[in-house]
DNA sequence: CATGAATGAGGATTCATTCAT
DNA sequence: GATGAATGAATCCTCATTCAT
């Protein structure tokens, strides 16, 4: 095996995980089986337990990996930015972006959630989850938020919204991406009525 | 059998049903079993199926009465109201109330996506769905507001607001059902920006 | 109940024996499930058990009516016949004929072989096939057949041939099955060899 | 594992194949279950699984190698032979001897009709009988018939005959199987009528 | 005369997993 | 690194049958 190749060498660890994450992420993860995963990555059932010790583990590592990834996505995104609202539109924009781009990897992360799953992998889920959640806490932490809002509605709201798009959202839309995340922001940034409204 | 037990007889299919609601919502579909349903209802496996045709066909069952118990409670509370914007807090509010008061029933509703399941199941689901989305979608055309706002954006994020409320709400907590639907839509309708904020 | 109707009342009974019949023939009888008999007759599950003790009796009592229905036709068309060639003749052609007239009560005694049941469904069942084929028996031993020919393999080869009818002859072909029985028992009556051959 | 071992060695493949072609030849496909082929091979009922997709496909694999097994046997029996009278002897022969001595795998190919099976089984089946069928055809086609003789009807005679044999004939009574082939095989050469017919 | 409710046993099949090679 | 063979337990579901009504 010369140096050529080396660009197209995928190691079979990868090769499962890709599958895996796959179809964990369009089935879900009860209704896909080893026996599909090693279908879809070309290798046999009990070569899998060569690599991972169960099936459990590979779903871990995939939503490692997702939460990872999407956290280098959105920091990068946020890095140059200084103003806390215009944070929270990159964040959002970038979240969208990778969701929709690495669709493969960070479905599962949005769909499988781990109170559905028993120790220790709820745990270990719950911790992927958090670490990500916290960039966002900490964006919203910096806004200067009018000070009848309440500040742990207004996240869990917003990563509502943002979760939910998976059920609604198709690329290739009226709308990018960017173009959501912008609008979702904007609904708790400015006021959505319209101006007759004196309730204020 | 006399008249004072009329009261607690319960039909095999609503046992059945019960114990199936019950167990879809804290497990999942996949992961519960028609013998778990057995267990949990009393019922020998093979009675189930004098009752229902397949698993499936409970989960229809279970989720068109979810569908139809929310959408009476929703539209009961928002009966008497007038203002668009007091009836989006009604109908918000009915909505956790509803859920966390029939959890049993409804958090299947809310956990169990069409798109996972194929044909005809899908599209049954899809009309239940739709059709209580509708409640929403009507109140929100009522409302007053800003030309800025794009309606749809606005309505699927409130819509993945309050479906997310099932990962991190827990009855018995700082905020009651009701107060957590009035910071929600009040995110929406008042500016969250504080005072200094210029980019209005 | 007036008189006019009577022609239509069909008894529970019959009904469950034509719909039986029908699908044993068709599906066979492991195939066939209480339940599609139910189906087909119109009637509930239980139900069927009020008028026979098990599927193997409504069976038995098919076997028995297909037998002797096909035991009538061909004592019938050879009643008035003398010569045992010609007796022959009308027994094979009323033979498929019934078969194929009355295939839905009649192919189940031809395709459900008694030695695939256990006793006494075993019994019952040689005793119906014996009784009918000593009609055959007794026609052939009047023949007076060349002192060369086994009358036993000459009498079980015809049978064998009336009977695989059933895998081949389509209604409505070439033959009819008067047609095919002449010539079924033309290949034995007459040399098939044509005349080169000295072999005789 | 040492040699001497060696030639009783039977991988998993044939255990399951020679369990399940004894039973679906003594109780039929139906009557047969996965189960009671597991226990006859030896192995567990999963195990079967990895071997076959189906139990249909064990079934298909049986079919398949009867008759082609019976091929062999009946194209061997006919190689040397010239005359087509006497390949026919020998055919019928090596069918019917064929039958009895590898009864296991070849009950199967006579009491399995393709036509109570569904597509894509079905087709498959009568491929392998038609493929076997035509030896017979091609001997009878050189066989010189009286012109009165329909050679269709000559053909699907013999092989009812020969397929009826499974109903009556038991080893080691009064006929050979080699005698009883060329009994049934002079029942159509030979004119049966003893001399005073003279409907001839 | 017929049914609705229920069952225990068993149907084929799939599951995640193991382990010697 | 990876596999072929095998398994025990579980899967959904269907079976013929019962029996109180």
């Amino acid at each position: 095996m010369n140096t050529k190749n080396i660009v197209l060498e995928v190691s079979g660890r990868e090769r499962i995980l890709n599958a895996a994450a796959s179809l964990f992420g369009e089935l879900g993860y009860e209704k896909t089986s080893i026996r599909s995963i090693s279908r879809e990555s070309g290798m046999k059932p009990g070569s899998i337990y060569y690599f991972f010790q169960s099936k459990e583990e590979i779903l871990l590592e995939i939503y490692a990996s997702g939460f990872s990834l999407m956290t280098d996505i959105v920091l990068a995104a946020v890095r140059e930015v200084d103003d806390p609202w215009d944070q929270l539109y990159s964040a959002c924009a970038a979240h969208l972006e990778g969701i929709f781009e690495h669709r493969t990897f960070i479905e599962v992360t949005v769909r499988e959630l781990p109170d559905r799953y028993s120790e220790p992998a709820r745990s270990e889920m719950k911790k992927c989850r958090n670490l990500y959640e916290q960039i966002f806490s900490k964006i919203i932490d910096e806004i200067p938020l009018n000070h009848t809002v309440d500040r742990s509605t207004f996240r869990l709201s917003l990563l509502g919204s943002l979760a939910w798009t998976l059920v609604w959202y198709r690329p290739g839309g009226r709308l990018t991406p960017r173009d959501t995340a912008r609008n979702m922001v904007d609904l708790f940034r400015k006021p959505c009525s319209s101006f007759g409204d004196n309730s204020l």
